[in-house]
DNA sequence: AATGAATGAGCCTTCATTCAT
DNA sequence: GATGAATGAAGGCTCATTCAT
């Protein structure tokens, strides 16, 4: 009797429909690259839809976004998980690599912030607050107990974006890496070795700049 | 007699000024958001310009990029300037950094290839072909040199990404890291610091690597 | 329990809320630039309830005009109210003027009245029949006393509509007047001096009519 | 070949169409009301062609009320004709009336004007200042010769308004007049009639003021 | 060789209305 | 009796492209 309809009909389903949808479609092709219409195609609804739930594509943008920083502290990140500090860097690089390299549907709200990080929107600003800032500081953390005393906070931030820098550039420069090494899928059958590799080369980048300044300050100690 | 004029009025002046004004505005906005309206004002020409001399919007793109391959390849990059892999490796990353942090109106080229990493089109095979490839040889003949063998192809791989990931994440995260660090100027001047930081991360991992691998070699020849 | 509510509650409150909404947004913006989300928002109802309860934007607006109506009739405007007649003119010329110089929130079926004068809708034949023909008719009753014999059906309509044309201009021409003669504000103080000058100017030309007409007359006659 | 143009082809005629089909469409349904699709389809052109040449539905209106200036200008209003200023102000009236009981197309920059002061955009402040004011001015001037001296500013701006909106009457209110007096048609045949009436009424009114003020300052005299 | 004008598809949004409880 | 949700037509505007000179 008249015409389809989605299955599910109980009230909101649209809003939640519309959420998922702009998921999927901000996700693969970024905030002005999407376009209502596709969304709405997506969720299988009208046009006018988005407009009446979210006051617009800014507001269906930002509630995305919002829903997905809220899905991201489910799963906690990397707390406490052991008193090594090495053990710590190796399970923070993997639950992020975890993220980056995951082709799962689930990971839409992920590679919308790290659209985020390569072409802001006006809620950067919020993303980095509530949801890069606590990782920065949680990686700070791991490497002040590597590097140990006598080094700089600015030190410190540098060698974090170094450890940082390894995991995003398997989002960032995927195409380039898919490309110039065709026999390295970048799927989550990486994700071990990856850790692996990113873990150790910056476990020993840590250790050698940690030798090369204890190293520094004895002979400065031997000249006094 | 008639209205204002550009100053160079020669034939083919229109061509040149189209493809200056691309790479300018190209570079600034990105392939889908820049305008043919905007560029062909930024090139003091009419609306059909691109269209009459490049065949369209994508013509004209694929033009200033080749346009930019062939400006990259005038400066040679790093070739050998020292014996010592080391110094090449700073001599590699510095010029690296150079084009990444430059704010300089003559890097709209180097702006675009790093825009062609993030959001490819149909010329990023060209761009990695011409111009990555090379780099990546390059900077893989370095790592092959420090690390020694005993290492796999893919090891020697992983660690040159793991190095130039290091710099190019000061383009791709440069929103988030000016939020993140808001005294951290990511500027010309930082060229000098950022280069110490990531050659001697960088130095100090690959030796660590070496080390490892060295110590477990020992330990299998003990055993054996 | 569940969100806040209008104070009244009772069955058909909906309905009232509606109507003064109606009339409020109507009288403030006009049948077609009023939307019908603005009315409800202002009734604290729902989107559909105008649809509901009115059948339609078009029902809302005829029912608030009639109820205008109903309350237009309950204040009779002028009827007998002195045995002279310049005394019933500067009567009517003041009750025409408060309402169209007040600003009083009860005042908002007068302005729908005279937007319809101006944009009439299906409506209008209505408001002329029960509510413009009345007064016109009163006024030509004024004016028939103050001309005297001698006067056509057709000049003493001029004369009223030159009256009344007074009166409704400052109605009609407000946003013009005010930009004019930014010195003559067009509030309640002002009915007062606007009542006397209409009253007087018209008054004087009534008579200058009559003497004219007697003076044709007399010479008239006198050729005779 | 091909489909079917208007025969008119010469350059920039899309222009002139659009503002002409503005005109028309603007003065019969107002700035809201009118279409910018409506507008292109009177002009036989393209829904982007007022963007285009005017940057869009604002530019479009304000360059034919701008056009509507320029062609009220060509005709002379009502300049010295006389030295007599009932003379004067029977021409002033005819003038104004034609304008307003014209029904001939070229009307429609003047229905524009007219509509500005009852529902005035951002363009009545230029529309006042350079149509509006000029007017006034002339009619002050006339008034100022019938009443002689004795009168303040604000008399002769009150008096002003009381002729004009005797004309404005039938341009405002003509729907009500129209059903009020179904016998009075409003056609360019009645500005002979009008004109007369309003004249004579608006005479009688001044030349009443006029002695009344006399009377009142003899018998001060007297008093004396 | 080059240009001002014109085109049509597509974008986001607003609106009165209808649907399904 | 009343409502939150959903609808589709329409609005102004932008854009890359094509047309006619």
């Amino acid at each position: 009797m008249g015409r389809m309809r989605r299955a599910v009909d109980h009230p909101a389903a649209t809003r939640q429909q519309l959420l998922a949808a702009g998921a999927v479609v901000f996700a693969a092709r970024g905030y002005r690259e999407a376009t209502v219409r596709d969304i709405c195609r997506e969720a299988d609804s009208n046009v006018a839809a988005v407009n009446y739930h979210f006051g617009g594509k800014d507001g269906l943008y930002a509630e995305v976004l919002a829903e997905g920083q809220r899905q991201m502290h489910v799963l906690p990140p990397a707390k406490v998980v052991s008193a090594d500090p090495g053990e710590r860097l190796e399970f923070f690089v993997r639950g992020f690599l975890e993220r980056v390299l995951a082709g799962a549907p689930e990971s839409n709200h992920a590679q919308l912030m790290f659209r985020e990080m390569i072409e802001p929107t006006r809620a950067l600003d919020r993303v980095v607050a509530e949801f890069i800032r606590p990782a920065a500081d949680e990686l700070g953390g791991i490497v002040r107990e590597l590097l140990g005393p006598g080094f700089s906070e600015r030190e410190r931030q540098l060698a974090g974006l170094s450890i940082v820098s390894q995991i995003l550039n398997y989002k960032h420069c995927r195409p380039v890496i898919e490309r110039l090494f065709p026999d390295l899928p970048l799927d989550a059958a990486q994700v071990g070795p990856l850790t692996r590799h990113i873990t150790d080369f910056s476990l020993a980048a840590l250790r050698g700049m940690r030798a090369v300044r204890a190293g520094s300050r004895r002979s400065k100690a031997r000249k006094n």
